[in-house]
DNA sequence: GTGCTTTTCGAAAACGATTTCGTTAATAAT
DNA sequence: ATTATTAACGAAATCGTTTTCGAAAAGCAC
């Protein structure tokens, strides 16, 4: 099946290239005649420009890039969710890469998107990228690049976060306030800006509420997984701290901790609070349902991509773009795992 | 910063762009020295080959297209991840579109799929595609096309698949022998195919073991949701019929079951079993843990990559392609949320 | 009819790589 | 020395669209 092109609808009615081009893109130098016999031909012939010349010819191919640790995952899928969504309704179609939280593969998950030309990169970090020059690399090839959620601040460029440092402080003084004194936290792996954020956070929240840091309760993942949480909470429950509260640095890392509590007869609430963060969706059914932070994935994708596609128009038309950061708002969700003041004692 | 052409090179070295392309591309009429001489230098300026030219001129665009119903979905982000990652070690990039359950949206995106012109595309059917006419079109214009997991016999293309009725057939099964008498059936939507083949499974396995099929213990899901799942079983507590297993269409619908359970004391598995479909990740971690049907995303992905890469070769040699039909293996996963049979009694 | 503006059109030059085919120069064969 | 062969290179067409710029045609005023 031969694929129709502008030459052939001009042979057809003897015009030139030039005009039928012209017709069908609004030019004003086109009879309304020869505009309507080309549009009823091409209608007709269901001619579909050939979005390989298209491409050479404006130098810009209406795709964007996406790069993300990981798709499996509840948080990043929505995030994935919306911006492939957000995306396909302004003519932009999405090329998604997982670097695997590999820094190798993430350098040349970069380069692929360079080489193909994708108009703009959305990114989220791995947790091994310590360096930043693969990134500044697109930012010198002028290709806009938004990151969000894990960040770096080394970079001049748009980014969407949440106020993990702010989100975290809540989720421990919600354990606080619920009647707990002595709070573990198990942090994620000691890079990211996420990981130390929310550390940073935890650590704020026992200093305003007068309770004295102890660097024994700080446990520390590396693949923030439920076997993890599991483990650490083993370790916890054998080293015998009276820990009265459990903040992981993420859902599936809380949920083995409750995995764990619930097989040697714990109860959470009453004998140990939990609470998680980034309200995967499993939170809420399992039981007890985990209390934790909602991290609005859906909105950071839609921020990331607006912010991207705005960055991308203004360099069309040449015009400055100020970079901005946008810090998305989070909230507590109280649910089994933490007791509500209502019924402290 | 202005991109390195061929034509810039060959300035440099006083060649023409004839023979700097061969001598990038292996021909054998470049001799060694100016080879080398092009070699050094296009490493130097860190030549890439404009993508967009290159599409124009071999027609193809090293690019795959992949639709599914929805992304925020374990299964469906197992086999994203699979495709994602084989296709890059393949040298193909990904464009990913959901068609979130729409007929109108899923014909929307093969035309966006088919005008970016990629060389083939990956496609899970929404649940209400109940015409096939937008798959015939690809086919119609030499794109290879693949079905996976949900998909129309109607079409003459390669697809692979689980046997969903046998997968069903095994998992009703697995309540008998584990001693159930009455057992419910939570199915999916009347359309797809899957769900239409997992009942099938269900009644064929009461057949077998001399269980009269009832009606009156078929609930139907429209969205196949933890919240339906949570309402049907709540229909089957009142209801009073004495149900003791349920066999739900998917995970998520069977954790709703034990949500309901659990919350008015029914003890699983010892006053009812339970088993889902899918192997979701939070089956293994909620409690009781859930029985279900491994469903092998990761290699359902794989599959469906490769023998569209074989098909997009042959196409290119101008082969003859035979398509191919794919089934992958299933198997019980047997959890606490069922009795195993040595403990029947 | 002359001069002027306004419509309407099309030739041609991009965009950057690939590939066919022809040409020259160098080498081998006779 | 002459011819045949091979090695090395390049001109030019091609992929299909977009856009600039110039030219022809048509309309209008005088």
């Amino acid at each position: 099946m031969k694929e129709v092109t502008l030459k052939e609808i001009a042979q057809e009615l003897g015009i030139s290239i030039t005009t039928v081009s012209k017709a069908l893109k609004n030019y004003t130098d086109v009879s309304p005649k020869t505009r309507k016999a080309v549009l009823k031909l091409a209608h007709k012939l269901d001619y579909k420009p050939n979005s390989f010349a298209v491409n050479l010819r404006t130098q810009e191919s209406k795709t964007i890039g996406l790069i993300i640790p990981e798709i499996v995952h509840h948080f990043f899928s929505s995030i994935v969710n919306a911006i492939i969504e957000k995306a396909e309704k302004k003519g932009y179609l999405v090329i998604t890469l997982q670097s695997n939280e590999s820094l190798e593969l993430e350098k040349k998950q970069i380069d692929l998107l360079l080489d193909k030309r994708v108009d703009g990169i959305l990114i989220s970090l791995s947790n091994n990228t310590k360096t930043i020059e693969h990134l500044q690399k697109v930012i010198d090839h002028n290709v806009p690049l938004v990151l969000f959620d894990k960040i770096t601040k080394l970079l001049n460029c748009s980014k969407v976060v949440i106020d993990d440092r702010k989100a975290a402080y809540d989720a421990t003084c919600h354990l606080i306030n619920s009647g707990c004194k002595k709070i573990a936290h198990i942090r994620g792996p000691l890079n990211p800006q996420n990981a130390i954020d929310r550390f940073l956070g935890y650590k704020k929240a026992l200093e305003d509420n007068k309770i004295t840091f102890d660097k024994s309760l700080i446990y520390t993942c590396e693949k923030v997984t439920f076997e993890e949480g599991y483990g650490f909470a083993k370790q916890i429950h054998t080293e015998q701290k009276d820990v009265d509260g459990v903040f992981a640095v993420t859902d599936p890392v809380a949920i083995g901790v409750i995995a764990y509590f619930n097989e040697v007869g714990i109860k959470i609430p009453q004998q140990i609070s939990i609470i998680g963060f980034s309200n995967w969706f499993m939170s809420s059914v399992i039981s007890p349902s985990l209390s934790t932070i909602d991290q609005p994935g859906f909105e950071m994708g839609k921020s990331a991509l607006k912010l991207l596609l705005k960055e991308i128009k203004a360099l069309k038309k040449h015009k400055e773009f100020q970079h901005q950061t946008i810090v998305l708002p989070t909230g507590v969700i109280k649910r089994n795992s933490t007791l509500n003041y209502f019924s402290k004692n």
